[in-house]
DNA sequence: AGTGTAGGCCAACAACTGTTGACATGTCGT
DNA sequence: ACGACATGTCAACAGTTGTTGGCCTACACT
């Protein structure tokens, strides 16, 4: 186990100024002096710190769902209704989600990004939801288009009555969808 | 009625240049430059035609959806599919679509855009399907949430599972989800 | 035929980008 | 106290960007 280094609250602050700027601007715009000037160092220092900008942002965007067992669930009717509630969950308190799709759109490293973390970490999910059936993944694409669409809707593009639909108004209407694409028969 | 002139031709290839670089790469990638190498002039014949980069992207990004009148579907129950089907189209053929999508997640214009787009094309179809509703623009927005999630999957980030899916199964999941939010009471 | 003007090209500008290397400062073990 | 090494600062680099103004060319009209 490595020893703290004195220099881990300069490479912390490196990383939340860069995730938010990631967050707000997206890849091209999010420039390394603007990252530097928030986390109030040089810009030299993001480099020898993480090599060079793609660097930063692969460190900048590691993120973990922390999606629930729906296996445990009680009640097999709600894993809609708790799988949209926990993703708006997510996505309001945690920014690398958004610095995540607005890179992936016009950045190949972040798309990449992008496809494995929903690959590693929705894939499993829905694939224990149903055991043995091999259209998993597609469901799992499904449900994704569903929640990133939202996402893209209501954090990003800000279309209004997106914006202004209230949280619960919203696992409502998604809910039944997100369940239809994990539980439903091939249509 | 304005004449044709001469630099129509000139115009018009700067434009489609325009479209597809910004398609493929969004807003701050597509520079001038590589816009006006592609249309084989030279770059300050962009700026005398549209002014500046915003200008350019403005008039490249004029687009119509061309919706079909929903309320003269002789079959209620096919409007979702109807809609899935011309979205697929649309998207498929028309690069305008994707670079909106693209320059909508990082650059303010764009996404206002996108905004005008949904609200001043989309919103109406919905209305007029159910005459006399408040909620009309909250279940456009719905839609799009749903449509422009599969955009983003497919098209964009390129879930595998989401590319691999044929036409015939996108559209035989989502119009079900996409007639639920246009026609379903409010849940 | 001559001329005004629209169309087009070239070279340059100032600003900004990621990135680098040399140099200063501080901190720690000895 | 001294040297080694981590930490930080400064200035500069080469390239790219949007944008501008001057200049040349060819067409259209009288």
């Amino acid at each position: 186990m490595p020893t703290a280094r004195r220099s881990d609250t300069t490479r912390a602050a490196i990383l939340e100024a860069a995730r938010e700027r990631f967050a707000a601007d997206g890849y091209e715009r999010a420039t390394i002096r603007a990252i530097a000037r928030d986390a109030d160092i040089d810009p030299s220092m993001v480099m020898r710190y993480y090599g060079n900008k793609e660097g930063l942002f692969a460190a900048a965007s590691a993120i973990d769902l922390r999606l629930p067992d729906l296996t445990a669930l009680p009640d097999r009717d709600r894993v809609g209704a708790v799988l949209v509630e926990h993703f708006l969950d997510r996505w309001e308190d945690d920014e690398v989600l958004t610095a995540l799709l607005r890179v992936g759109v016009t950045n190949e490293a972040g798309a990449a990004r992008m496809r494995s973390v929903f690959a590693e970490q929705l894939g499993p999910v829905v694939r224990d939801l149903r055991p043995g059936a091999a259209d998993a993944p597609r469901r799992a694409a499904l449900v994704a288009s569903q929640i990133l669409g939202m996402a893209l809707t209501r954090y990003v593009l800000r279309l209004p009555p997106a914006v202004d639909m209230p949280r619960t108004d919203v696992i409502a209407w998604l809910a039944p969808t997100i369940q239809h694409y994990l539980t439903a028969d091939q249509p």
